[in-house]
DNA sequence: ACAATTAGTAACTATTCAGTTACAAATATA
DNA sequence: TATATTTGTAACTGAATAGTTACTAATTGT
């Protein structure tokens, strides 16, 4: 369980997203985290792990606990990659949009 | 091959977002696509098919030709999964930036 | 008709991945 | 001090992944 390690491997995982949804708004120990799933605490310890890696959590050590949050800043990553796209596909919804009016325009003055 | 197929695991793939990004304004058949990476034809033809049936990327027939494109309206799965943190996200940046700015302001005034 | 081009797929391999259980280390509590 | 809690990690398993080569099918060009 070793080698690539980004953003975008990282939230390929739908539990590794699931994390992240329930530690962006508030800070919780590992065990909680792991409440929160059907698998194994070490199989939760380890996607925090990857997340953490990767920046996109952070981990305050506080006596024997660990407290987990989601980093907003590493997820500007993956929010700039799709962003690039998106002027794109904007112009062509918009003008399929826009098709679809006319479409229903002209039935309507049909009737 | 085969199981889990969406969105967020067919871009964890860098091979794959090289073949989104080459695809993203014009249409070109597989070969084309190919000549763009050192891994095999086969290779290539397998991440279309998975870009494909993640609805990343649509084929047009054309003779034995098959032309590929990248399609917008599946990224904005991505975009939107991203964009949920954004405001999340900026307003702990945007208290960063604000900090720093004090810290530099008292910087100036002890000089 | 024959040769070349374009592409999909089968069969195989090596590596990575997500999960498990078992154990050890550190800290907190009785 | 003895015990319970919180966590990390090692060792293992089975499945998925990304790649390869070899082959076939369909279309195009000579």
């Amino acid at each position: 369980m070793e080698a690539r390690r980004d953003v975008f491997q990282a939230i390929a995982d739908p539990t590794r997203r699931e994390i992240i949804n329930i530690l962006a708004h508030r800070s919780m120990n590992l065990n909680s985290v792991a409440e929160n799933f059907d698998i194994s605490r070490p199989a939760v310890s380890k996607h925090i792990k990857i997340l953490n890696e990767c920046g996109l959590v952070v981990i305050h050590k506080k006596g024997r606990e660990r407290y987990c949050q989601a980093n907003p800043a590493s997820l500007i990553e993956v929010w700039e990659w799709a962003n690039q796209y998106r002027a794109f596909w904007k112009e062509k919804l918009d003008a399929l949009e826009l098709l679809l009016k006319e479409e229903y325009k002209e039935n309507i003055e049909k009737k």
